[in-house]
DNA sequence: CGAACGCCGTTACGCGTTTCACAAGTTACC
DNA sequence: GGTAACTTGTGAAACGCGTAACGGCGTTCG
């Protein structure tokens, strides 16, 4: 894999790291995407109980993280709440939405639709009008031809020609590890840029495809090693940084 | 002193943080840990193809990291390979394995035993002899009582009853969202220590537990965001470290 | 025989991320 | 009006972690 290392473009050098670029174009690490995505699904159910404002730690708290955490990320997306009220949801939703969804729908090949790629399947279908499972591809002559979730099966033949014609950029990789490296090619050479990858294979892409390694393996052992010591989680946790433990959330 | 100045070298907090800790338990990190399930395995198939020897670049470029990295996490172990002939494979699978598995044979909950649960039951089923998914559990009286790839389901209300027996201190959650806070509540009170979660709630669980969040929505999220920027991921790949990029692979 | 090479172990360093801590602002209540 | 109690925003320290670099040691070849 190739570590959780961030991805920020330094041109020059010392540089403002952080805020945003000159162009308006945000330079986000890859780990405060990952918990953008969670407020967004935190304020999302949020919204649904008419709650209409929250404080950074309020947010921290439903996500798991200190509430410093979360100011800092929101200052790194650029969006400011009221220093009194907290930060408005909907406001804040949008912002982060019109960062992580584009303004334009983007289309995700599934390859390999076993357990696991229908698992997935299911469970993003319909969920973001904006990040859709547009097609699936398999080997397996039961497969192919099927729509499953709406998804319509093709065969690996087709892939480089599928996803060309449909301009897919995003891949979900659920083959097993034997052809994970072969699948791999054939999304590269159709011009893949970002791939989700579940099979316990690193994967060796050029440089330029951004790949997250889901390694299932990787974690169990790591439960399991952690399971034998006195303590599970040593660092972060829980930041507390201001406000008393109860009354966390009068919330309007 | 590391980083600029030394300021607090207070011994209260400051701590030794890599090495050994005095006791002969090594600390090693998640990442580490994580590092070490992904060479095991790829020693494990190279040992299949008749290797006796590896050196770290070539162990490194199997799994995607710099030499270097590899070099200190099997210092961090405490293993040693001989200077010039390489990492002896056989030894030194031995040497992460005693660390990674225990002395004993650990047992596993799977919570949930859906699409999600199946696979991850058939990926494991036979594969680690001291790491054995020893029990399911679920809500669905059409699943509860079966034996899925020899693990039997159970009653959720047996859950604490059942852990207990088994002595089980590693669970699997992949139930929907709505019942994952409930479930981890149930499993945390019946003494678990280590959890892998699969919902896209962030748990709440007390700080012992160790938990590893496999957020597939976020890292699916995270990959459309990063299709849409110009490069990938730019930083560290290949550490070349020394040695030529070709004749990588002479291997005895 | 010795010198040059190649790899390992280790230490020091640098970078990215997280947390700390405090100024500034806003509201509420006396 | 004043002030007390909250926030947010943010520079700077602290921390975790990967990488570069160097010494050491066997091997190999001049
Ligand atoms: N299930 C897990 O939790 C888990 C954990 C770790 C790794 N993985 C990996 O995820 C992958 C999928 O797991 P699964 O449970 O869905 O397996 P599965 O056998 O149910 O599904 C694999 C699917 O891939 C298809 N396939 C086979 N060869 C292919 C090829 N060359 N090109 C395209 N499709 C091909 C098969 O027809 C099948 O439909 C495996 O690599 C597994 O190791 C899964
Ligand atoms: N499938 C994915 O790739 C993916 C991605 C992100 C998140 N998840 C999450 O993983 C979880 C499982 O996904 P899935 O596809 O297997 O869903 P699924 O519906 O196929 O399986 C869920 C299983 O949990 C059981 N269940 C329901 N309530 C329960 C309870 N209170 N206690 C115990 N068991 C209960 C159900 O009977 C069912 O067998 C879901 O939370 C899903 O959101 C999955």
């Amino acid at each position: 894999m190739d570590g959780d290392i961030a991805l920020s473009k330094v041109p020059g050098k010392g540089w403002a790291d952080r805020a945003v670029a000159q162009a308006g174009k945000p330079v986000v690490s890859r780990k405060t995407v990952g918990r953008l995505s969670l407020y967004r699904r935190l304020l999302d159910n949020l919204r649904g109980t008419g709650t209409t404002h929250i404080y950074s730690h309020q947010l921290a708290h439903l996500a798991g993280v200190s509430a410093a955490q979360v100011r800092r990320d929101f200052m790194v997306i650029g969006y400011s709440g009221s220093p009194n009220r907290g930060y408005h949801v909907d406001t804040c939703l949008a912002s982060i939405e019109s960062l992580l969804d584009g303004a334009t729908r983007q289309d995700v090949a599934l390859v390999g639709v076993g357990r696991l790629g229908r698992s997935v399947l299911a469970h993003f279908a319909g969920r973001r009008p904006l990040l859709r499972i547009a097609a699936g591809f398999d080997t397996n002559p039961g497969v192919i031809g099927t729509t499953i979730e709406g998804c319509l099966v093709h065969s690996m033949d087709d892939l480089e020609r599928v996803v060309a014609e449909k301009g897919i950029r995003i891949a979900i990789l659920a083959v097993p590890p034997e052809t994970a490296q072969a699948a791999a090619d054939a999304l590269v050479r159709s011009g893949i840029r970002s791939l989700v990858d579940f099979t316990a294979v690193p994967l060796h892409v050029p440089d330029e495809v951004f790949v997250d390694h889901m390694d299932i393996t990787s974690a169990l052992e790591s439960a399991a090693f952690f399971a034998r010591q006195d303590q599970g989680t040593p660092p972060m946790d829980n930041g507390v940084d201001n406000g008393s433990e109860a009354d966390m959330f009068p919330m309007i």
